[in-house]
RNA sequence: GGUGCCAUAGCCAAGAGGUAAGGCACGAGUCUGCAAAACUCUGAUUCCCCGGUUCAAAUCCGGGUGGCACCU
């Protein structure tokens, strides 16, 4: 049964831990190609905020899913796990390994896990009526209502996540089911892949965060600002306009901040959602840890990866 | 040298005799169609130091230390 399966390796962990050059490093080991798993490196553009893999990293390995949205379009899981499922039986079908790295969790998980979206769960017009029934009403009365349809499903709930509510509400609206029995169909069926995921984290916390800091200078000197300003004149969707790297600098575009002081928010929205990149992958079982600050280099680190993945036996080198 | 103001958590900061607000950061967590988003939880046995007044002091008084401003 696991033989059917296909094998996936997939590198994860947070911003700037050095996913890109790894999986880079177990493609050219394993011959694979290089299936993204990043909600913000999927558009067009956005190349230095979002710290694109560039022609010179990728070193000539096949990368999927990276650079192919626009910025104007919306995008979503479901859209993301439709591609990349696709993208990763096409690879197979050409007998090449699948390297599946990213520091999205959300895509991931549902990758992963072979969450099933249905059609027919979104509906933009209800989710507005509901937001503004929330302005006039209060967000209780619509978490009561979902109490009444769902009690299981509004007890998880904060009274203060309106989002969350309102897509409870959404769901029961769109399929008449609630959304705990949704969320109990959409993983009914296996997932037809076998992972083996290495996470990237330090054992000091610090020594990420310094990564972090680096990076961003870094970025500023190859041109963030200029991509910055043209980014924040065109037309955005819901998805890329909450990217880190463009609205931390408006401020000092509108002559609100200093750019020293809009450098140093910058800074800190990227270490906090490295935080929560940790935060979601902790949770996960069957994660494989690597610390960055245990090895002295890449191929050290690339060693180390290969003993986790070849321990499973679905690759071999070659 | 003189005068005035200030000193509260990592940072910003309220409190003005009755037993330490709040914000940010840090740390932890939640997560099924916006996820680089959204949301939750968490910190001072003590208010620069010493002494005094008082049943009671971060709050009042005296002295010290440090900072800022102005004056000579």
């Amino acid at each position: 049964m696991a033989e059917s399966k296909i094998p996936l390796i997939a590198i994860v962990g947070p911003t700037a831990s050095g996913k890109t050059s790894l999986a880079v490093e177990i493609c050219k080991r394993y011959g694979a190609e290089a299936v993204s798993c990043d909600s913000m490196q999927i558009y067009k553009g956005m190349d230095i905020a979002t710290a694109k893999p560039t022609e010179d990293e990728m070193k000539g390995i096949p990368h999927h899913l990276i650079g192919f949205v626009n910025p104007d379009e919306p995008f979503s899981v479901a859209k993301y796990c439709e591609l990349a499922k696709n993208k990763i039986f096409d690879i197979h079908g050409r007998n090449k390994k699948i390297v599946l790295v990213g520091g999205t969790g959300l895509y991931y998980s549902s990758l992963t896990e072979n969450i099933e979206f249905l059609p027919e769960e979104t509906d933009f017009e209800y989710r507005e009526l509901l937001r503004k029934r929330a302005e006039t009403e209060g967000s209780q009365v619509l978490l009561d209502e979902l109490s009444a349809i769902d009690p299981e499903a509004a007890a998880k709930l904060h009274i203060n996540n309106l989002g969350r509510i309102i897509r409870a509400l959404e769901i029961h609206h769109t399929t008449g089911k609630t959304i705990t029995a949704q969320n109990e169909c959409s993983k009914q069926t296996p997932s037809p892949f076998e992972t083996v995921t290495i996470c990237l984290d330090s054992r000091d916390r610090q020594v990420l965060y310094d990564r972090i800091n680096r990076r961003v200078d870094l970025m500023l000197e190859t041109g963030l600002l200029d991509e910055a300003r043209e980014f924040l004149s065109s037309p955005l969707g819901r998805t890329a306009k909450q990217a880190i790297g463009y609205k931390e600098l408006d401020p000092y575009f509108r002559g609100e901040k200093s750019l020293d002081e809009c450098i140093e928010n910058l800074k800190m929205q990227t270490r906090r959602y490295a935080k929560r990149q940790l935060t979601w992958f902790r949770r996960i079982d069957n994660i494989n840890y690597l610390y960055i600050d245990d090895y002295a280099n890449g191929i050290e680190l690339a060693d180390a990866a290969c003993d986790i993945i070849e321990r499973r036996g679905d690759f071999e080198r070659e």
